[in-house]
DNA sequence: CTGTTAGCGCCTTCAC
DNA sequence: GTGAAGGCGCTAACAG
């Protein structure tokens, strides 16, 4: 049985000052400033904190002083995998500045992504980092409002809320278009996830082939293995003598692979697969998977360091960065690839 | 260019008090505790609400009433896609009753974890949600200190710091030693993530094997794809003749699956394989893949209600909830499989 | 149902 | 180098 404890009464710097003998602010400044403070003081303070088992209150010191020391970072949903290298590294990139990261779901809904945000805000976070752009008018208006540093990420926009750290989904998409015209691929087919950044790349994928009328299996967000496989039923039955497929993720692709597989389809001699995003296994895959590679943790690290620049009223003079992608030809389309 | 932005001087509950008319604790009132005010005010401060743009400062409400709603999650690293599911439910769940997610990473590393739970410990959370067992000693007598509700997960203890929700790993190895020796496979090995998780599993394999002689490959954790090949490859050095291979995840497994198709391997006939997670590709690969089924978004629901329950001050009467596990018996052991 | 008073624990500002 | 006030924005506790 595990009740709700007895409250030990909680140290505070009080406490610690009066056993270190020195006065409170003396205290503070010993742990948060100690270039102003003598070592001995600092020693003395030190000693304190040990025997009293003091831990600041960040809350506390957060109010007076307007830094409130986390991030938010929001994203659809915490398991597409997709973002997880931009917010592994954003996370370990602000620990190691002294920052926490608070995490926020919008299940890829404005609505939700407008309440989160709200919530985020009341918080007080020193900087947000958004996977997307902000969708809702009324949460980028608050958000300027609030003068929040903000990144935006894995997009770009012309006009981002603040900051911006990503790259083209249309040039994405185009990209990809243009290798399947180089490589003639005829009978096509488009395997994607519902959301937004995926039919972006679609479109620039269409548009470079300057074709609408490429069959589609629009499977919803976020992707899996089994989405993949459906995907591809869904594709041979629009069109049988399928060539190539387009998928928005590698994992997409992976279920379009495995789907071929089961059906006997030898890929690439019968199918090609393009994925999305450069996951870790699509590397390794027999066959390996042709994809585009994106700066996932590269995007968090850089969305660190500027939050971090700005927290210390630093001016970012490159607000909107392209980080660019690279197409990666693997066995997935070509037996001859590396 | 971005620049730090001048400071919109922030709304405060104060002026939205002065607006509706009303006093500053009526304000306050109406905004979190409506039950106990007239409609009519209700109604006042709202619009007051809407009219100044005003958003809450959770920073001083925590302060002062000693509930920051703020839940800290902490984890290996973000990308170990084993925990992704428990730690999604987690926030989700927490986030419908108004609270939020701090993550920390430890990278499997004690230390690292003891400077974490300080972190994390000084921005007062409601909670404390592990994966995994605390490991430090010093950390868990500060957690005792602290009061703060613990929830340890994905492992079994008799004394838990405080509430523990997960299962036996032992006893999930030896399920699995039970059914390599129901299966009759003598030359078996163990592919294996460093962790000490994934150890006690191989210990308990091992020992319902009745066997210490195992070949092993111990691949550095965090699992992936690329480490589950290498470690089929080291396995098949030491023993040829392998018959049925052991992992510790269904990442590594997937690589064992892709490394045995590589070299011309057939799956089960040639090598029977078993994974540990049941993710969700495991399922429908081809062969898909037997594997330890643990209930993770389970662990992360039922982890928000009893640090909801113990945040409102109840008693929790089961603090050690042992979830247990199922084996799945699929394709990659055996051809009659589902 | 509404208001007044008194801080939460710390840090900024100013004196010494 | 150190200290004494004052207040960050909000909410418990008590009055009316």
């Amino acid at each position: 049985m595990s009740t709700p404890s007895p409250h030990h009464k909680p140290v505070t710097l009080h406490d610690v000052a009066k056993v270190a003998g020195v006065s409170l602010i003396t205290a503070s400044r010993a742990l948060s400033n100690p270039g102003v403070v003598s070592d001995k003081t600092i020693a003395k303070v030190r000693e304190a904190v040990e025997a009293t088992g003091y831990i600041p209150n960040l809350l506390a010191g957060g109010l007076k002083s307007k830094r409130s020391r986390m991030v938010a970072a929001i994203v659809p949903a915490l398991s597409v995998s997709q973002f997880l290298p931009t917010v592994q590294t954003l996370t370990s990139a602000l620990a190691a500045g002294g920052y926490q990261v608070i995490v926020g779901q919008t299940n890829y809904d404005a609505e939700r992504e407008e309440a989160v945000l709200n919530t985020m805000i009341s918080r007080q976070p020193d900087g947000i980092v958004m996977t997307g752009l902000v969708q809702s008018q009324k949460a980028r208006e608050r958000l300027v409002r609030s003068g929040i540093p903000v990144v935006e990420t894995w997009d770009l926009s012309d006009r981002p809320v603040d900051m911006v750290i990503g790259f083209s989904h249309l040039k994405v998409g185009g990209a990809v278009g243009g290798y399947f015209l180089s490589r003639g691929w005829k009978k096509v087919g488009v395997a994607t996830g519902s959301d937004h950044r995926a039919m972006l790349r679609r479109e620039g994928f269409l548009a470079t082939l300057g074709r609408s009328d490429v069959p589609t299996a629009v499977v919803p967000a976020p992707s899996s293995l089994a989405l993949g496989r459906r995907a591809l039923a869904e594709l041979l039955d629009q069109e049988p003598g399928l060539e190539a497929v387009c998928c928005s993720s590698d994992t997409l692709a992976h279920g379009v692979l495995v789907e071929a597989q089961a059906r006997g389809l030898r890929v690439p001699e019968d199918l090609a697969v393009v994925g999305f995003g450069n996951a870790e296994f699509g590397a390794h895959m027999v066959p390996s998977i042709t994809t585009v590679h994106v700066d996932g943790p590269g995007i968090g690290s850089l969305a660190a360091q500027l939050i971090l620049a700005r927290c210390n009223g630093e001016t970012v003079e490159q607000p909107i960065v392209d980080l660019g992608f690279r197409l990666i030809e693997r066995r997935s389309t070509s037996v001859d690839a590396a």
